[in-house]
DNA sequence: AGAAATTTGTCCGTATGTATC
DNA sequence: AGATACATACGGACAAATTTC
């Protein structure tokens, strides 16, 4: 682990974690995450603490999660170069599709999505965020 | 309440009911919803499911919580004849601004945004979802 | 087919911390 | 300072879906 933990409740700590775990190649799209029992014991925290920590990444797209089976890492090593969606930051990534837009496209929860962003400035304010989502492929397969 | 609560979690069922009595005018734009105390007595949940039912209207944008003050109401009646985000149904709606948009924008969480939805279709299968996000004005104040 | 084990989903209760009024 | 209200975290229990044997 090796992490401050100060200033941050405990399961962003661990999302935070996760996700680097998942940027660094621990953890290979396609497989599945370790079961929240072993998060537990690992991070030494409740699960209720872990699953809180695994909906952030799965807001994210980064994850996907199916009833009795397991987590499913979605994306790759991407992460460490996605630049993310701040301002000035990059316009693209791929995320797994939320349960909103699953509905949306009729596709299961976790299909791999193209988000292209772009942000108007009205000087250094932002005036508008326009997001558009079209479908890379099918997942799982 | 008088519902059936078959065949979905209670979180879900009481977020559903709480974002009906939004609706019929029950609880008013800019009020705050009763406390999370008051809830668990309503619907005799615990608080963990009125925070998960609550935590859905957030992520809809229909209320917004403040720390050590209460859940506020963002949306009025526009509920009932907002069409939603399904495709074919209406193009746009207000939203409050959940936590990534707030950064972007630099503005509170909560505050009022216009989403503008344009969904592209081949043939019957959705294409693209393209959202912008514009500010309309600032919450609380 | 069916039983058992695994894994996530839901729900409860409690305690403590932190922000606001 | 005190009261109120939301945030975080723990623990336990049972249900539901999936996988494995």
């Amino acid at each position: 682990m090796s992490k401050p933990l100060v200033g941050k409740p405990r399961y962003r700590a661990i999302a935070d974690d996760i996700r680097a775990r998942i940027g660094s190649g621990s953890f290979t799209p396609g497989s599945l995450l370790p079961a929240e029992q072993v998060l537990c014991s690992e991070y030494r925290a409740s699960r209720g603490t872990i699953r809180k920590a695994v909906s952030i990444l799965r807001e994210e797209g980064v994850v996907a999660t199916e009833h009795g089976r397991g987590t499913s890492v979605l994306i790759a090593s991407e992460l460490t170069s996605n630049p993310g969606l701040h301002p000035g930051g990059g316009e693209q990534r791929t995320i797994g599709a939320t349960e909103e837009l699953a509905r949306l496209f009729d596709v299961p929860v976790g299909t791999r999505l193209l988000e292209v962003r772009l942000i108007e400035f009205e000087d250094t304010k932002v005036r508008s965020v326009t997001s558009t989502f079209t479908v890379l492929d099918s997942w799982p397969s």
